[in-house]
DNA sequence: CTTGACTCTGGACTAGAGTCAAGGGTTAAT
DNA sequence: ATTAACCCTTGACTCTAGTCCAGAGTCAAG
């Protein structure tokens, strides 16, 4: 046990391993949300194993639409031991951004294959109901 | 009628008329989608009437979730006459840009209030499963 | 001992759609 | 004549999440 001192990765390593670029975990140290490493007499960054569980943690999370700045608390709440009920908080708003952009998206979906739908497709665009919808509007409800 | 040359506005009217700002019409200018305006003789900017019509179109393009790109594009056929062909086919593959986001942000959704449901909320954040699942993976399937 | 792969820093650049500031000229009303 | 409200240009800045570069130092293998 212990590997984590015992087996530090060079940068390059830590990043193959997470799936990430060298320069991203740079950014992300610089952004807060990997802390600054041990480093080789040279300067070389020296990371415990642990750290790309870290970073597959930003890559999910990124995944599930959580910003870096997000993700910083979510990191912060799980290193300092924070309550329960804040990541909740932050799933839940992320939740209803996600919500909203999904009727967002759904009302102009249906707008748009509307259009698509009206349009011939075929002759010049005189007349065309897609540009006449955006030229004079009418039922999109913005 | 010809109210475009017997009454035609400055930059800040149109701006007001049409619902955006002034530096935007600037900004619109430059990408090229709005033709130079002619000028009074100081080098105002004079615009006819049309424009407001033009900048609508923008706006309800934007609002549809067409990049200021592929507005151009449209802009362009309405303006030379292109083919109804060319607009359909914008629309369709915005159309399957937006179904494909629609896809990504029900999955997310799904594990997000999976998640949310499961985290009790109270109590410090050890055992939180939002938090577990962000750090081991598991039913985040990416 | 040299070569190639690796790492370091600092800073610049990307996309997208604007927004703002500096420093000046113009117009309309008082 | 002055003031307020416009307008002009150029260029820099915003946000997000990186990505890339130059120039230099380091490490391991042959």
């Amino acid at each position: 046990m212990n590997l984590d001192i015992e087996n530090p990765m060079t940068i390059g390593r830590l990043a193959r391993h997470a799936g990430v670029g060298i320069d991203t975990v740079r950014f992300y140290e610089r952004r807060g949300l990997l802390p600054e490493p041990a480093r080789t007499p040279s300067g070389y960054r020296l990371y415990p194993r642990q750290t790309t569980v870290r970073l597959r943690f930003i890559r999910r999370a990124k995944a599930l639409g959580f910003t870096l700045d997000e993700i910083g608390s979510l990191l912060e709440l799980q290193d300092v031991g924070g309550q329960k009920s804040m990541v909740k908080d932050l799933t839940r708003s992320k939740l209803s951004q996600i919500d909203s952009k999904l009727k967002d998206l759904s009302r102009i979906r249906k707008v748009l294959s509307e259009l698509e739908r009206e349009c011939s497709g075929s002759g010049d665009v005189s007349g065309c109901p897609i540009i006449a919808a955006l030229a004079f509007g009418g039922n999109l409800n913005e």
